[in-house]
DNA sequence: CAGTGTGAACCACTTCACAGCC
DNA sequence: GGCTGTGAAGTGGTTCACACTG
């Protein structure tokens, strides 16, 4: 299943559950493409790599659907994670309530702040990271969160992964190195911002008739008029 | 330029940026790939859409190369940011440092809570949302930053473009309908964690020699011993 | 001669367009 | 008749391999 369907079935699960809300029973791929933003025929497409759920001439049974994307996604199970970090970020992805939805639970939050030693977060109590190995011999850890600063963040990987946690989501701005087998992916405010920056960049040239270099150009006919155009789902 | 290329120059530049603290002056493509994570065939095509800022034979130097990514990410402007939502999240982006750094500043906090109305974060004072528009007259807003609750999500975004915002950073899981022209980007932890629960299916899956149907492989070898592998940079 | 910059080959993903099926 | 599922074509991005240069 390619890298690019995978990151997309989320999205389609999402809609779908809230298809199932309003009593939606049955979707066409035209109507649920447009409601993530994506073209039919890559919905169609990536669909078709779960195998054939779909009737022709009809469309998708919403529920069937739905259950079946939680099914390869793995979320049928039940999926134990701790979070490393108990600064702001870490707090919030505490008590963030998507969280638990969804096969998805706290068992662990951890920080070596000894201020922060015995609080309670959540209703679970924040312990210092050596007892990690402890913890894990109860209750296994699936998914470690790292919400530190980037400084400790690469020596958090490597306690979790020493304690053998495989699945790692890292907030920090950092790249951590860990052995193949690990998987690691990253959420970074500060590079979504600069990408969104350098796209507000473009389009300010734009409108001021210069190329990206700052020179003007000869050719350009566009007016500075604010025009937004049609409308795109994202 | 590759929208690929562009959501990688932020990594360069954070790496160049520690390079640089670490007074080191000169980088290769080999080195300075193997600390972001990347192969260097695809750092010096990278580099190459900015130009031609290395020298045969010896690399690349360090400041002279981050401050032209930085230029052209668009980071040598001021970039003024708004967050609607002062939920636990929004507390944590207002109060996350690597905002205020490289040009992104935080001019306007927005949430329609009575109860928050007029308390400060960070040095700035919540106001409720209608007053955006008054806001944006005396100081303009470049990036809106969403962390409401889904519910609110698309009200808040409209509010947003109506007040001229073109670029949006949205953490709420819905997916946004907006003018063309405007530019939104999404992060969503809830995703992210569902594409590593897929992942750790599929390994565990992989452990029991079983596909991912469940149907167990006639002509599976795999050991289910614990082998991490090699090493790689994420 | 070491290391950049880049055409060419390769690969992954997207889109098209339509055969096949309910 | 209408909509799915999918080969085929198209697109964008990555990797290779080497000519070029300080």
């Amino acid at each position: 299943m390619p890298d690019a369907t995978v990151a997309r079935l989320p999205e389609y699960l999402r809609t779908l559950s809230r298809l199932a809300e309003r009593g939606i029973h049955s979707v066409s791929s035209e109507e649920l493409a447009a409601a993530v933003g994506v073209r039919s025929a890559q919905l169609r497409k990536d669909l078709s790599h779960l195998g054939s759920y779909g009737v022709r001439g009809v469309g998708y049974e919403v529920e069937t659907l739905a259950l079946e994307i939680s099914r390869v996604l793995g979320l049928t199970g039940d999926w134990p994670v701790a979070i490393v970090g108990m600064g702001n970020l870490g707090r919030a992805l505490a008590s963030y309530s998507g969280f638990v939805t969804k096969g998805f639970r706290i068992v662990g939050l951890f920080d070596d702040d000894p201020h922060l030693e015995g609080e309670q977060v959540g209703g679970i109590t924040i312990r210092p990271l050596h007892e990690l190995a402890a913890q894990v011999e109860e209750h296994p850890i699936a998914i470690g969160v790292i919400a530190t600063p980037s400084r400790a963040a690469q020596d958090v990987c490597d306690s979790l992964v020493a304690a053998g946690v495989a699945s790692i989501l890292n907030f920090a701005p950092v790249t951590l190195t860990v052995p193949v087998s690990v998987d690691v992916r990253r959420v970074d405010l500060s590079t979504e911002l600069q990408i969104l920056a350098f796209h507000a960049q473009r389009r300010a040239l734009a409108a001021a008739g210069l190329n990206e270099r700052g020179d003007r150009r000869g050719d350009d006919l566009i007016d500075a008029h604010q025009h937004l155009g049609p409308v795109v789902s994202r």
